[in-house]
DNA sequence: CGGTTTTGACCCGCGC
DNA sequence: GCGCGGGTCAAAACCG
């Protein structure tokens, strides 16, 4: 079984929620050594986006220089990201259109051009008019891992147009914190997140309180029911629930253990319920990826 | 007990 | 004004 699909085991909100604590990932590491992720140096991130050739093209110098002008902007609300941002791609898109379009230099790659994609969505999409600060991020599940920031997930929603839901998440560092979070995996490269922040936080630090509690549902509760069951309805199609990660080792576990059967049993349920044709090669791709980088 | 996730219901902005 | 769709609320269940 490849690291990839302890990943595969995970749901987004416990990636989420879980990388937020460094010795969450220390735990990880005392499980599993050999994870991915574990919280990467910005030499083990170089590395790892090298695995993605088609996002480091020919020229993985100038794309890291490219994010890193990117994300000069942004350095006083993703300081707490970084470094290990340095995967991620973000926009600011408060009322910026034109200064977005400046800062962006025409890069041909399909990465680029998703960027812009995200920008120009963002940009166009419907918003309410107190959301007028908002920083859009492209990451990887790396990326997310970045976030040092205590999240609580307070709704997910479907998104038309979208195969994948969107999960919405609020500060749950301190209670008057307004900052807010959105989630959710990018239609066109499904490798990738996008995530959008929302106001700032109140409070320099993030602090955490009950870290563990609440994490994702232990599904031997429900014994013999596949974690896939407790899917809703509206993201049956979409692999981001399953295919995301919980970071607390004791999920890790769980979630391996329960992988391990609903691998043996429920293995074509899964294929028929939760991915399409079109998913698989990327996700294939990905594994594949993960297992020649370890 | 205090934290979390899940999820249906509700609210509200926007386009027609 | 109405309907659609995104964002939020809140109750229930779960977890350490």
């Amino acid at each position: 079984m490849s690291e990839f699909v302890y990943m595969e085991g995970w749901d987004l909100q416990a990636v989420v929620r879980g990388c937020s604590t460094n010795d969450a990932a220390a735990n990880m590491l005392d499980n599993n050594p050999s994870s991915f992720f574990a919280p990467l140096s910005l030499e083990q991130d170089h590395d790892f986006l090298l695995s993605f050739p088609e996002f480091c093209g020919s020229n993985t110098t100038s794309v890291f220089d490219e994010l890193e002008d990117l994300y000069k902007p942004f350095y006083p609300m993703l300081q707490p990201h970084s470094p290990q941002t340095s995967l991620a791609s973000s926009f600011s898109v408060a009322n910026e259109e034109q200064e977005q379009k400046k800062q962006q230099p025409p890069v041909e790659s399909d990465i680029s051009a998703t960027r812009n994609d995200i920008v120009t969505n963002a940009v166009k999409s419907k918003r309410r008019k107190n959301q007028n600060k908002m920083v859009v991020e492209q990451v990887t599940a790396e990326g997310l891992l970045s976030d040092k920031w205590a999240w609580r997930k307070y709704g997910q929603k479907p998104i038309k147009g979208s195969p994948y839901p969107r999960s919405y998440y609020r500060c749950s560092s301190s209670k008057g914190c307004l900052a807010r979070k959105q989630v959710e995996r990018d239609p066109t490269d499904p490798r990738f997140f996008i995530v959008t922040y929302t106001a700032e936080h109140s409070h320099t630090h993030p602090t955490r309180r009950n870290c563990l509690a609440g994490s994702t549902r232990n599904k031997s509760s429900t014994p013999k029911v596949s974690p896939h069951m407790t899917i809703p309805a509206d993201t049956v199609a979409s692999p981001t629930t399953p295919s995301m990660a919980s970071t607390e080792d004791e999920n890790v576990k769980k979630d391996e253990e329960q992988m391990l059967e609903d691998d043996q049993s429920n293995t074509s349920v899964m294929q028929d319920m939760m991915f399409s044709d079109d998913m698989y090669p990327s996700f294939e791709d990905m594994e594949r990826l993960f297992i020649n980088q370890y």
